[in-house]
DNA sequence: AACGAATGCAACCGCATACAT
DNA sequence: AATGTATGCGGTTGCATTCGT
């Protein structure tokens, strides 16, 4: 018990991951797959941890994430979800294809808790604050009061039934209240894929992204160098889309036909089962279709900072933090939608 | 322009749990 | 059964960036 044995060690490096180690991990995982992550480190050249390794995968490399702003949908998503479970960031991230536990959590404490009070709402019990500040308030139903999800709307003060209206999962005067909610949830728990629209009172389907008509970096696969930006048609934005929007894409094959773990919540798939995949020979190559299309890298809908001409192999972008960040958030984009290091 | 405050987010820490010996 | 190891999760921190004065 206690602490990962690589926690004691001195020499590893913290901080912020470089392109370089971020580079190797990338080829590592996607030559060979995780398998043990605390042999990660070691046969990918890191002087990180383990764990480190894992998180930067999980919230960051692997090639099914899903970047740039929440949709108002995924964040009523969120919300619906946080009032059945409660903070259990990963189970609400098992329900939003391609957004980690950690950006959920990020967000939940930046701004949707802020939103839900400015609401009136207490974001921890969902209730209205004014039910929480004072338990004597009578919850007399103002059945004018029309509630929202819209957390873009000017912040005004909830009317007493905040709850009411704006959770109806909540309060479903059925028995198919939290609980019906809850033992569903945990019976499902987050290894089966759950069709939302079996719990969610609207219908819910993928998140989409806002189409976007500005900018987007994008590959030449057959050159493998990256392609200064350019303006993309809808029509091509849909391309890029297909790896985000589908959770279940298989990115990457073994010839064997066996998709690897990518780090994520899985309890489907046995230590045996990742250990059978590293003995086999056969390297983890990118799925034959992903490779033909051209795809591009979406780009946050609320990104303002000028476009970065980015290459993978050009030092001089390291100068200064801002370009070194700049590099970072490009080098990530890239590096999930493309797997130039196999 | 300079400065401090606020914000957003990547990464770390510590604990719980599962699994191995 | 006891102990050790590895992994996953949620809370928290630290820092770069943005905003406001």
């Amino acid at each position: 018990m206690g602490r990962h044995s690589c926690c004691y060690k001195q020499k590893l490096r913290k901080g912020l991951w470089s392109p370089e180690e971020d580079e190797k991990l990338i080829r590592h995982i996607t030559k060979f797959g995780h398998g043990c992550w605390s042999s990660v480190p070691k046969l990918a050249g890191l002087e990180r941890c383990g764990k480190s390794c894992r998180l930067r995968w999980i919230n960051y490399l692997r090639p099914d994430l899903k970047r740039g702003t929440f949709s108002q949908q995924e964040e009523k998503l969120i919300i619906e979800l946080h009032a059945v479970l409660g903070n259990k960031w990963s189970q609400i991230a098992a329900q939003l294809p391609g957004r980690t536990d950690n950006e959920i959590k990020n967000l939940w404490n930046s701004s949707i808790k802020k939103k839900l009070r400015q609401r009136g709402i207490d974001p921890s019990t969902h209730k209205p604050l004014s039910e929480v500040n004072d338990k004597a308030l009578s919850a007399s139903n103002d059945k004018n009061s029309q509630g929202s999800y819209n957390l873009d709307e000017k912040a005004k003060p909830a009317p007493a039934a905040a709850r009411a209206t704006n959770y109806p999962l909540l309060d479903n005067p059925t028995p198919a209240t939290h609980e019906f909610f809850l033992n569903r949830f945990v019976a499902t728990k987050q290894t089966e894929s759950i069709n939302l629209n079996e719990f969610l009172p609207f219908s819910y389907s993928q998140p989409q992204q806002p189409q976007q008509e500005s900018s987007d970096l994008f590959f030449n696969t057959d050159s493998n160098s990256l392609l200064s930006a350019s303006t993309r048609s809808t029509s091509n934005f849909q391309q890029s889309t297909f790896m985000s929007s589908n959770n279940n894409a298989s990115l990457f094959q073994t010839s064997n036909g066996y998709n690897p773990s990518w780090g994520l919540a899985d309890n489907t798939k046995s230590q045996n089962q990742v250990n059978s995949v590293e003995n086999d020979q056969d390297y983890i190559k990118w799925n034959d279709q992903f490779l033909q299309v051209p795809f591009l890298i979406e780009k946050s809908s609320n990104e303002t900072k000028p476009e970065v001409n980015f290459g993978v192999n050009n030092p001089e972008i390291y100068h200064g933090q801002q370009s070194v960040d700049s590099y970072n958030k490009h080098f990530q984009r890239i590096s999930t939608s493309y797997g130039q290091f196999t």
